[in-house]
DNA sequence: ACGCTCAGTCGAAGCGCTTCGATGAATTTC
DNA sequence: GAAATTCATCGAAGCGCTTCGACTGAGCGT
């Protein structure tokens, strides 16, 4: 492992200038800086992570923190990963994830306090989120995927629920849905302040508003049962339903293999349109759902587009963005089946 | 931010002997050790990473090197992860997820040659892995999940593919089905070198041969489209068959789909049996499926174990273990109707 | 020809920790 | 009771890098 000491020995330089040349703080000639990047090649030199962190107080490494759940990651937020981590390389930054749980907050603690990261972001946040204040605390920068109930003087970057539930909205309407049920995460999910939930519920409520339609809407259990059992509960308050909005990727493929039990098709007496829902999940279903595709990457690149620039600069400029998600039209959405009898 | 200075000043006594505390590397005795301890409590002492890993060249850091694509991460993925990450925790590491690419050997070999990590997972193992010549290059000690071709010399911890495939066609058989179709991954998976795709299709013909029966085994995309695809292969090839054996998490919902679509029902007249394959996502489908599940948890912790026993001791041991899945029988799987002339 | 600036370079002092050899006190051994 | 151990602790030398102040000539105006 070559260290600093011989890549200069061998440019004939000092060290200084060796690191000058690698990391430009100073400036260096043209000529000098070709020696020392021949000598870099010839050792094939890396410099080493922990001296550098050390010294400069920078590990150049920046936390995504995720909760893994039993559930795991779905398509949405891997595509978040995938835009993170591609903008962190870029500028020359390691993204790693650290799987610490909500609760685990000894655990992140320990990680933050150890400078071992520069900044953080943070993702599924919570209204009332205990990590903020542990990160804030030790002062490492950070950058909400989500808000928190009161986000003021905190950078984030989220989805516009509002955007997009209206957007599903006039999706529907367009195509002559009146009588619209929105399925959203399960009542325990709401009561616990899950912002996704809560956001859409009254984007869903003031859309629907908009049209002058009643809002009906009906929580579910994370779960295909989940969905089922919320299918059943739709008919009993909306028997002529005509489509169904659902914020709950699991619960949908119960509803939609409830449906097919009712012996109800898809689209022609019921639609089914999906909110936050990536294109590889929309595919497994039968037909394949329409769907609104959250800005994954794009959400992943800004977010840590934004941290650099804040670390970088170290101003305490603060970040905040919404993005909608954008309709993808499948198969499980269109006209409702005009009624025999109904003239409206 | 208190260094160690600062604790050794608070407590009278060398930062050396701080240090000893801190690591036990050298006797302490009792008195000093308390006083030390009540100085960093005092003082709200973290240890900076940095430091302590460029004067003891361990990092403490080890990294689980998982290519994202687009699909994420399932949920046997997830209980991998989780199940390390409590392991590396208990053991004082951080582990750290790294979503490089399988072809992205530059930002891995940079990751791995910059001293950052102590030793790397490596899931999604190819046949034939070029990560592994990369890291192996660098010198950092690595546990597979998964096996390479040649796995001669390299610690692994992978799913038990024979026990798991005859587990499931025992089950099959022992229901009383005789004509049983093996859906696999894709055609260019298999010509990729895709190892579970490739030892379950080996597996699945040496079970079937064990029966006497003829294995009939189909490619598909992993997708619902592929699933539908391949069902319309699987009637053109044995067009009595019972049983449908995937391997597959993604086409198994196009099979349940185009099942459903000829009018046939599940399990009555096909029963469906997916592999490594996770309970929540088995729960999706209706009915629910009768799946082999993972050892998820258990591996990633195995797989831990094995690193740092390696980086502890510093000897070659080499560590290779296979664990199988487990049979959940939910709705899917049944006994196969009772063909009015069938008498055998 | 005079001081001035400024680009380009060097040497040395850390960053906060681990680790090694040395030291002295306490204990054991014959 | 002197020599040999053992135990607990200390001081100092790094680990490989960044960064700061200082130094050197060359180019500038006047």
């Amino acid at each position: 492992m070559a260290t600093m000491q011989d890549v200069a020995r061998l440019a004939r330089v000092s060290v200084s200038t060796v690191s000058y040349a690698l990391t430009g703080a100073r400036p260096i000639s043209q000529a000098t800086r070709q020696k020392v990047l021949a000598a870099m090649a010839e050792l094939d030199y890396q410099p080493n992570a922990m001296a550098r962190g050390l010294a400069s107080r920078r590990s150049h490494i920046i936390g995504l923190l995720l909760p893994v759940d039993e559930r795991g990651l779905g398509a949405t937020e891997t595509a978040f990963v995938t835009g993170a981590a591609a903008a962190a390389s870029t500028a020359g930054y390691h993204l790693v994830l650290s799987p610490v749980g909500v609760n685990d907050l000894d655990e992140l603690r320990r990680l933050a306090s150890q400078r071992m990261l520069d900044g953080a972001l943070l993702m599924e946040v919570q209204l009332a989120d205990p990590r903020v204040a542990v990160l804030q605390e030790v002062g490492v920068p950070l950058v909400l995927i989500g808000r928190t109930e009161n986000p003021t003087g905190l950078s984030y970057v989220d989805i516009d629920f509002d955007h997009t539930v209206r957007d599903a909205v006039d999706h529907l309407v367009g195509l002559g849905h009146r009588r619209i049920v929105y399925v959203n995460h399960s009542a325990a999910a709401l009561a616990h302040g899950y912002g996704p939930a809560l956001r859409t519920r009254d984007a869903f409520t003031a859309a629907m508003a908009g049209y002058g339609l009643e809002p009906v809407m009906i929580p579910a259990e994370d779960s295909a049962a989940g969905g089922r059992t919320a299918l059943g509960a739709a008919f009993a308050r909306a028997p002529d339903l005509t489509a169904v909005l659902a914020m709950n990727e699991s619960a949908v493929f119960g509803i939609l293999g409830a449906l097919a039990g009712r012996g109800l098709s898809v689209p022609d007496d019921v639609s089914v349109v999906s909110m936050v829902t990536s294109p590889q999940v929309a595919e497994l279903a039968t037909p394949a759902l329409t769907a609104m595709t959250s800005p994954g990457s794009a959400l992943g690149r800004i977010a840590v587009e934004a941290l650099l620039r804040h670390l970088d600069t170290g101003s305490g400029e603060i970040h905040q963005q919404l993005l909608p998600c954008t309709l993808e039209v499948r198969g499980s959405s269109g006209p409702p089946r005009t009624k025999k009898a109904a003239k409206r």
